[in-house]
RNA sequence: GGCCCGUUCGUCUAGUGGUUAGGACUCCAGGUUUUCAUCCUGGCAACAGGAGUUCGAUUCUCCUACGGGCUACCA
């Protein structure tokens, strides 16, 4: 069975990289009918946040990306680390090194200078035992390093393809620091063993760390996974789209209203196609479809505008039930003590022209409350004098007669009215619009008429002619 | 600097040893619509450059350029 993992580690919250890094791995294990794990990687213990621990896991959650099992942290698997790097020492795969962090920044930087290229001396490579337990018995404070063996290694990545590296470029790195903290690479091996995992897929940036991590499986003797490293998403500057660099969290996009299934299928296509020329997927489309072969080398540029796109055909997808579901889930509030056929009536007037339930929110506001003001520009494009309110007046005169409160009959009302004053309808309809919502755009004038009531309309035109006139 | 990786419209991408190099987003124009959005039609727009292999290269090889990643007692 397939078993794969996301690990970020909680120094932040969960960005688009990292989102998109998780969905790889879950629709590899959702594809493959196989485990997906989530793995705190808190090692760091200086910028390690619980905070970001439970940001993540919200964002992974709203993501709809359940992880089987419990979470694991590397905070509590010390014991483990502790006595694996015993044993590597004992095997004589790893040494102390007494060198001091300062001397060591000294002879980066002289390479530097001189345009050499830095690389660990390998100074306390072969210590001799004597020097080793009489520095040890000074209390002298010392790292571990990995005993890199000699010759070249190399895999086959299962999106870059075949990956060799010499060893002679693999510094002798460290695996416990001074603290006798162990490093990343080094617990990344152990965990990843120890979980079973048997596809690593994560973010392109770590394709350098693989053939370190390659070379301790193999000086544990470890079954050795499969390795697939993903491109990098790019922000406009074709720079990475990192934390540094303003990288939006995921959470950011719960709030500007973003159905989850929508960035899910935007991130799915960022690098990654399945051969079609259909752009809208679910959830379930991109579990079936999915094929880690037919990921890109290249990094893609993250386009709002898509996903903007993107977001809008799920919404128009969904019913009404559903989209009201979203609603009172991001906003508690929206809709105050509204029936629910109100409500229903709303979203089937809106969800098709808004591409997000921000917008929907913030379109829906008329539905809900007496416009407070009229939008200027349209006022004075609508309303550009006094023979409007002689037009609008005319109109409410005659729907106050209405018993049938239809969109047909407000329509040949609204007909009838404007061949009467001898005009086009449009001449009338635009100024109803504005009394009636305050803004110049929305659904069909008809219907918002007809869900908002004979009573809420003529009290609000006739608030307009009141208002309306004063801004001419 | 070194090592590794990459390069098709502005962006995401499809594709083939011979194609009018396809689609989507954006943008523009037109149509539909009472407005906006939708929808429909149309348009702009790409094989980084050079050499080689070949009857023929966007496609295969090499070089260059450009871009990215890594080069920590971060992950």
């Amino acid at each position: 069975m397939t078993k794969v993992r996301f690990a970020p580690s909680p120094t932040g919250e969960l960005h688009l990289g990292g989102a998109r890094t998780a969905l790889f791995n879950w629709l590899f294990a959702k594809h493959t009918n196989g485990e997906f794990f989530l793995r705190i990687e808190d090692t760091d213990k200086e910028r390690s946040k619980q905070k970001y621990v439970d940001q993540i896991c919200e964002s992974m959650r709203w993501l709809g990306f359940t992880w089987d099992g419990p979470l694991v942290f590397q905070s509590e698997r010390e014991k483990e680390y502790h006595g694996a790097v015993q044993q590597i020492l004992k095997d004589g795969n790893a040494y102390r090194c007494f060198c001091s962090k300062g001397s060591l920044d000294e002879a980066r930087k002289t390479a530097d200078r001189e345009k050499r290229i830095y690389r660990y001396a390998r100074t306390c490579r072969n210590l001799p035992t004597s020097e080793e337990t009489e520095r040890l018995n000074k209390g002298e404070s010392f790292t571990v390093r990995l005993k890199v063996p000699d010759g070249e290694t190399s895999y086959t990545d299962l999106i870059y393809g075949h990956i060799t590296v010499q060893n002679t470029e693999i510094d002798d790195f460290i695996i416990a620091r001074s603290d006798g903290s162990p490093t990343f690479n080094f617990v990344c091996v152990l965990d990843d063993n120890a979980m079973g995992i048997t596809h690593v897929i994560r973010g392109e940036d770590h394709i350098p760390n693989t053939p370190k991590q390659l070379i301790i499986y193999t000086l544990f003797g470890f079954q050795k996974p499969e390795f697939a490293h993903l491109p990098m998403i790019l922000g406009p500057d074709k720079k990475r789209l990192s934390k540094r660099h303003g990288a939006p969290g995921v959470q950011k996009f719960r709030d500007e209203g973003y159905l989850p299934d929508a960035l899910l299928n935007y991130l799915g296509l960022l690098g990654w196609n399945p051969d079609t020329e259909q752009e809208i997927f679910t959830r379930e489309d991109l579990v079936e479809l999915f094929d880690i072969s037919q990921v890109q080398k290249k990094g893609a540029v993250f386009d709002e505008k898509k996903l903007h796109w993107v977001s809008g055909q799920h919404l128009f997808r969904l019913s009404n039930e559903q989209v009201r579901d979203h609603m009172t889930e991001l906003f508690p509030d929206w809709g105050g003590d509204s029936e629910e056929p109100y409500l229903m009536e709303i979203i089937a007037s809106l969800k098709e022209r808004v591409k997000s339930l921000a917008e929907l929110k913030s379109l829906s506001r008329f539905y809900f409350s007496d416009p407070e003001e009229f939008d200027a520009k349209v006022a004075k494009k609508r309303w550009k004098n006094d023979s409007i309110n002689k037009w609008v007046n005319e109109y409410v005169s005659s729907i106050e007669g209405i018993h049938d409160w239809s969109e047909d009959k407000l329509e040949l009302a609204l007909r009838q009215t404007a061949d009467k004053l001898d005009l086009s309808s449009g001449k009338l309809i635009h100024p109803v619009r504005l009394g009636l919502t305050g803004i110049g755009f929305g659904p069909s004038l008809f219907e918002l008429m007809r869900i908002l009531g004979k009573k809420v309309c003529i009290h609000r035109l006739k608030i307009a002619l009141e208002k309306l006139p004063q801004n001419i």
